[in-house]
RNA sequence: GUGAGUGUGGCCAAGAGGUUUAAGGCGCCAGGUUGUGGCCCUGGAGAUCGAGGGUUCGAAUCCCUUCACUCACCCCA
């Protein structure tokens, strides 16, 4: 039996009205901040990625499915949101446009990596970027949508992280510092830490093996290295994400997996999981532009994890969702009557109404039986008397009413009843 | 890539070498007096017990291999 590939699901019709709650909220928020949908393509150019997030990160190391098309272009499954968005703001020449430019994408994201819980090979996103305005007001604008949105879904028990990881000019000498402390404790760190050491130092930060939280809690802090500029940006970020209302919490520890970001990142976690249940995450990326060679823009985004935000609403309970909208189901009998129900279906649904035909050949009770576990709000039934008659019977599901509907009637009659 | 656990009808799941022609529940289909649902009752369909090989008179049950899934690490949403 075939089955879906390694780590990918079906979003069945069952799931899907969590789904379209998820979609339409997020275009709804983020259309109150002022952000307009983009669609990018799945797959794009695969330098597009190698060169955008960092060749020597593990996501395009080891978790991008690449893949030669036919004509021998090297393309990559999109393994992330935000290079494929500034590759259109770059395209389509959108600083001409009024600046910053807001948008967000729902899309989905694919990495080869080993499925675990709340991990796949492909899960969705839902993001935002900002590109074009390189104030610290954007960043916490940015990171109040994203925490606005959560809580809308009633997603109040978070925590919001930050941190500064400042720019080309003040992380080089905090990198020093903290190999150099790292390189005193060289003999109690873990082996992925001393790969770390050399290979991605930030990184060291977030280990979570126990025997290196002592060094890990003695490190020098990112923030008391900013130069001038980035320790303003960092100050006037805070000030401004205290007047949206907002309490974050300073977590020294937190770089991000991409090597774009710049200044500020963030992140928002589920009470338990913490860090590696990672819900939002995103930052300031003010090189990615130029890296990807359009004129120096800089650009501050976020990437929220659709599937894990969707089982945090599910695990509140919170089953939701207002009355069902009317639904008829037409149970009939005969060749006749048959052929009469897909008129009334027809007209009930010009009439904006969904309408449905019981499996014909049934006996009414099996087709009343369907009616029912079909979830339908009314049964119109056909049968020979019916149709002999002129006049059909509709039945009310939540309390069996019924009363005579002539051909076409039924749609009025089932608004009637609201 | 590393480590651990689990694979029995669509779903949940008994069984642990021989009354198994593999329980039970959910779901599905049918019927419960002539054309009416949700509860209840009765019946039915549906499984080469993940796959391949081996041990044995005999394997869902033991051994080997393999695949898949789950969880954890790495990393990330």
């Amino acid at each position: 039996m075939f089955t879906s590939p390694r780590g990918t699901f079906d979003v069945l019709p069952g799931d899907q009205p969590a789904w379209r709650m998820f979609e339409r909220r997020a275009s709804e928020v983020a259309a109150l901040f002022g952000y307009g949908r983009i669609d990018t393509p799945q797959f794009e150019d695969a330098r597009v990625f190698a060169r955008g997030i960092g060749e020597v990160t593990d996501i395009v190391e080891k978790e991008t499915y690449t893949f030669e098309d036919r004509g021998g272009d090297l393309l990559t499954l999109r393994p992330e949101g935000t290079a494929s968005v500034v590759r259109a703001y770059i395209q389509h020449g959108m600083h001409n446009l009024p600046q910053p430019v807001r948008m967000f994408y729902i899309c989905p994201i694919f990495r080869y990596e080993r499925p675990q819980s709340g991990r796949y090979r492909q899960h969705h996103q839902f993001g935002i970027e900002a590109l074009g305005d390189a104030g610290a007001a954007v960043d916490a604008e940015v990171i109040e949508l994203g925490w606005r949105f959560l809580e809308s879904l009633g997603l109040t028990e978070l925590s919001l992280l930050v941190n500064s990881i400042g720019d080309a000019n003040c992380r080089p000498p905090y990198v020093d510092s903290l190999q150099t402390h790292y390189g005193k404790h060289e003999g109690t760190l873990c082996e992925d830490c001393l790969r770390r050491l050399t290979r991605n130092p930030l990184r060291l930060l977030d280990c979570k093996q126990e025997g290196c939280q002592p060094v890990v809690e003695t490190a020098p802090h990112m923030i008391d290295y900013l130069c001038g500029e980035c320790a303003a940006h960092w100050e006037e970020m805070n000030g401004c994400l205290a007047a949206a209302g907002l309490s974050p919490r300073i977590e020294h520890t937190l770089v991000r997996g991409f090597d774009y970001y710049t200044r500020t990142v963030f992140e928002i976690v589920p009470p338990v999981g913490g860090r590696t249940s990672t819900m939002v995450g995103g930052g300031r990326y003010d090189g990615l532009v130029e890296e990807l060679d359009g004129r120096p823009t800089p650009g501050m985004g976020f990437g929220m994890g659709i599937e894990r935000a969707l089982e945090a609403v599910r695990a509140l309970g919170k089953a939701s969702d207002a009355d069902a909208p009317p639904k008829v189901v037409i149970a009939n009998l005969g060749a006749e009557a048959a052929l009469a129900g897909i008129a009334e279906a027809s007209r009930l649904r010009s009439a904006g109404i969904a309408a449905v035909l019981a499996p014909a050949g049934r006996s009414l009770r099996a087709q009343m039986r369907y009616a029912s576990s079909a979830g339908a709000t009314h049964a119109l039934i056909i049968g020979e008397n019916e149709i002999r008659a002129g006049a059909y019977v509709l039945r009310r599901m939540s309390d069996g009413e019924q009363r005579e509907v002539a051909a076409g009637g039924a749609a009025a009659a089932v608004r009637g009843d609201g």
